[in-house]
DNA sequence: GATTTATAAATGGTATACAAAATTATCGGC
DNA sequence: GCCGATAATTTTGTATACCATTTATAAATC
């Protein structure tokens, strides 16, 4: 007996939401509660009833309870034995800690990209930049942070490393939140720019190397960014 | 209200499969499977019947199902939508992923580490280098496989990055089957020892670039040999 | 005899019921 | 009015029951 593998098209619409008949109601809690963190509809910190949330999502506990605890092991939540489960809310020295990771895993996409990318692969990345440019034009925050996300996920999905498309989208959703607002009050958009400008001439030039180390210390200024704004008040209260 | 975070103790304990009484079962199950499944006792590629799985456990499906979904999230597990569960059986192009990203995750230990070891750190590993030292004197594969996992494990803990603690642990797991059979028939040994003393010179000097190189392409000597496996009958039957 | 179809058994998915633990509310004392 | 003990309530953890889907089996057809 042989069980195919299905392409999992559910990941894919996540953020909008959709209901897929015929998928298990496990899967599409998880994805859905994916989203509510990530667009802060269910807030860091905050504690999660599973009686009200079940009753909010017209599901039993039983298939919220089982996406609470994929939610777990991907570091979006976390759970308190007998007493409940929480929204993972990183300190800054988590979010350094993840940036560092995401770091190294960019730059071996970076890398293995430029060895494997088509002509069409790099194409459609130099489209996404130009998308981006337009929002850095136009001074639309959220364009341009959407668009930052895809043109890092494309790279890496160049890659062809699925453990490593893996890994990173998995570090890259605990760091979402934190990254858009910190994404909000980037003061140095435009250094961002630049340092977008040098990834793209290095994956045109199929320099490996080069991209690596930019795509690294790319991150770094990102962390900059971030370490701002945790600074400021309303982003960490409470214990 | 605040929410005390509680030092796992029970993944420590994980593969000698003991039980704690007042932890949730999906945990201690959740580690149960683990080891049975690092341990061959549920062999890659094994259909996992739940009804029959919960009986030998002695718990209800639900506990069950609750790990397995864990599992998969961890990669260890795959699932299938309305037909089960299987115990994850890596191909050689997702073991050459897995080893590429473990690669430079081990390079980001080893250059955190070399930048914040401790003295006693240093001793520790050193001191772990040694006992793999008289595994090798004794041609005792086992022991050196276990004592080798310890000291690349020690490196990334002395990272101090909880994150890259956690994702090296979780790829590793991944691979740790296919790791364990290729160490049994590994015919380069020698530079294996080789690599290591390299790997320790660097970290007493606390050269953190030497150590990264080193540790990434002590990897790359890894996928040589578990390649080489690969290819034997017996690793990769049926589907 | 092979293939298809109908039927039965087994399996996974979900909801619910109950038990155990923790949280909250109430009451009494200081 | 504040603190502590105790009771009531809420919440999580686990088992079980039921439904839907799949898979195995047997019968029927070509």
């Amino acid at each position: 007996m042989t069980l195919e593998r299905a392409p999992d098209a559910a990941a894919d619409k996540a953020l909008s939401g959709e209901v897929s008949p015929g998928e298990p109601l496990t899967k599409s809690v998880t994805n859905r509660l994916r989203d509510m963190i990530a667009q802060d509809e269910l807030p860091a910190g905050e504690r999660i009833r599973e009686r009200a949330l079940a009753e909010t999502l017209q599901v039993s506990r039983t298939p919220l309870r089982e996406a609470l605890k994929i939610l777990a092991t991907e570091g979006l939540v976390e759970l308190f034995p007998n007493r409940g489960a929480v929204v993972a809310k990183p300190d800054p020295a988590e979010v350094q800690d993840l940036l560092q990771v995401l770091g190294v895993l960019e730059a071996l996409g970076g890398e293995l990209a430029c060895a494997r990318a088509s002509d069409r692969d790099i194409a459609e990345v130099q489209a996404l930049h130009y998308e981006m440019l337009a929002a850095y034009a136009r001074k639309d925050r959220l364009a341009y942070f959407k668009v930052n996300q895809q043109i890092h996920k494309a790279i890496v999905a160049i890659s062809g490393n699925a453990s490593l498309i893996e890994t990173h989208g998995r570090i890259n959703a605990q760091l979402y939140r934190v990254r858009y607002r910190s994404n909000s009050r980037n003061t140095k958009w435009d250094v961002a720019i630049e340092e977008h400008e040098a990834i793209l001439t290095a994956l045109r030039a199929r320099d490996g190397a080069a991209l690596s180390q930019i795509l690294r210390s790319h991150l770094g200024s990102t962390w900059a960014n971030v370490r701002e704004g945790l600074d400021e008040p309303g982003q960490n209260a409470g214990s």
